[in-house]
DNA sequence: ATGTTTTTGTGAAAAAAATAACAAAACCCC
DNA sequence: GGGGTTTTGTTATTTTTTTCACAAAAACAT
């Protein structure tokens, strides 16, 4: 898929020109966003330049009409309702987060397979999993979030396909088979980790070759 | 920096092989791998390729020699300890999540500004954020992961690099700057989802406007 | 007004990543 | 042991992504 990596830069702009503004800025160049989230400024005008973003010569873009414009690419005013399957640690920490409210994400229900994790009164009600097909059909959802183990991942997957659920952000460690009208995003939390391990370890090894050389 | 996805890849080859390891098999072959992490087999030979992993014509790859070698290259036995700071939920949950210890990784505590959330006593100590630089000092901790609110994360990062991280994990959405000794990677929990919607969205659109030119 | 500066927008160039292609090795079968 | 088959390892090709570079527009100064 082209310009994919585009696409998560316009978020992290968003992201970045929420605090520019809370910062007092109502104009900003691409220099200065470029800054804050550790691009050139070439990649920020040529992203923009690819989604039909513009600003003005000289002006820099208006902070104000640059967000509206990005909340539009990125769908802020569509589909924004979501659940949570698996209320383990994973899964109960994301229900608690306040970050997707934050950018106007809504979580509906978790759903869990143990009924002694069920609490359906709580302020994000935790169902029986025998219950998610229904709710996802009835409420219309299209987000999926799993947080289930390895094991079961596919399995819900397949539910929530066989349901309508058209995007899932999984963070079973594994790669999950869903038919391409459904968009599958992995998130493997020990796989970053591992990730900052060897780079770190990279980077002490090259410093002690370096230190020998001199 | 060259092959970085390379290296993401390496990971998920190994968990991949472990998983066909409990199912039996004993040798795999590249297409047997690329499909288990969904990328194609030349991508697989070409990333062992770089990293000089060597299997046998036409007998494939012994699981044990290769899943060996990716610990090597990985660094499986070399740092693997790491602190947490940020008991909320994020930070909690990741201290509880199991998948850590699994692939070798020890959380040795999790560091909390909050007095309430202090617990010493507990599995994974959570200990108060005043003793962090010492605990980094004394056990010689290289790997931290940040799951602090945005307002005190690079704080909280300039501290660990101070104290002689070398590599962080950093969950809040926000960019953080470290001096070119200490890696970080950044994990946006929100920004994974909006991407998944953003995509999901696309698809619906492609898939309508396909219906229409029927 | 005119020149100077700043900053965008984009097409061209470079770099990086992914894919394809195929020779060479290893195995199998007869 | 020769011919056919499978699968690696690597080089070549293609695609994608990033960076460069500069003309054109806008703002400012004088």
């Amino acid at each position: 898929m082209k310009n994919k990596n585009s696409v998560i830069r316009l978020s992290r702009y968003k992201n970045a020109l929420r605090r520019l503004k809370t910062m007092g800025f109502a104009r900003i160049f691409s220099d200065n966003l470029a800054d804050a989230i550790g691009v050139t400024p070439s990649q920020v005008r040529k992203d923009f330049s690819i989604f039909g973003i513009s600003g003005n010569k000289r002006g820099g873009y208006q902070i104000d009409e640059l967000i509206e414009h990005l909340n539009n690419i990125l769908g802020k005013n569509t589909i924004k309702h979501a659940i949570i399957v698996g209320a383990g640690n994973i899964g109960a920490a994301l229900a608690k987060y306040d970050g997707f409210e934050k950018d106007g994400i809504k979580i509906d229900a978790v759903f869990e397979a143990d009924p002694l994790k069920v609490s359906s009164q709580a302020v994000i009600p935790v169902l029986h999993a025998d219950q998610m097909i229904e709710f996802i059909q009835t409420n219309d959802i299209r987000i999926g979030i799993i947080a289930v183990p390895e094991s079961s991942a596919q399995q819900v997957l397949d539910l929530m396909v066989l349901s309508g659920v058209k995007g899932v952000l999984n963070f079973a460690p594994i790669r999950l088979r869903a038919p391409k009208e459904c968009v599958v995003n992995n998130v493997n939390l020990v796989l970053e980790l591992e990730n900052v391990i060897y780079f770190s370890n990279l980077l002490e090894k090259e410093a002690q070759e370096a230190e020998i050389n001199i």
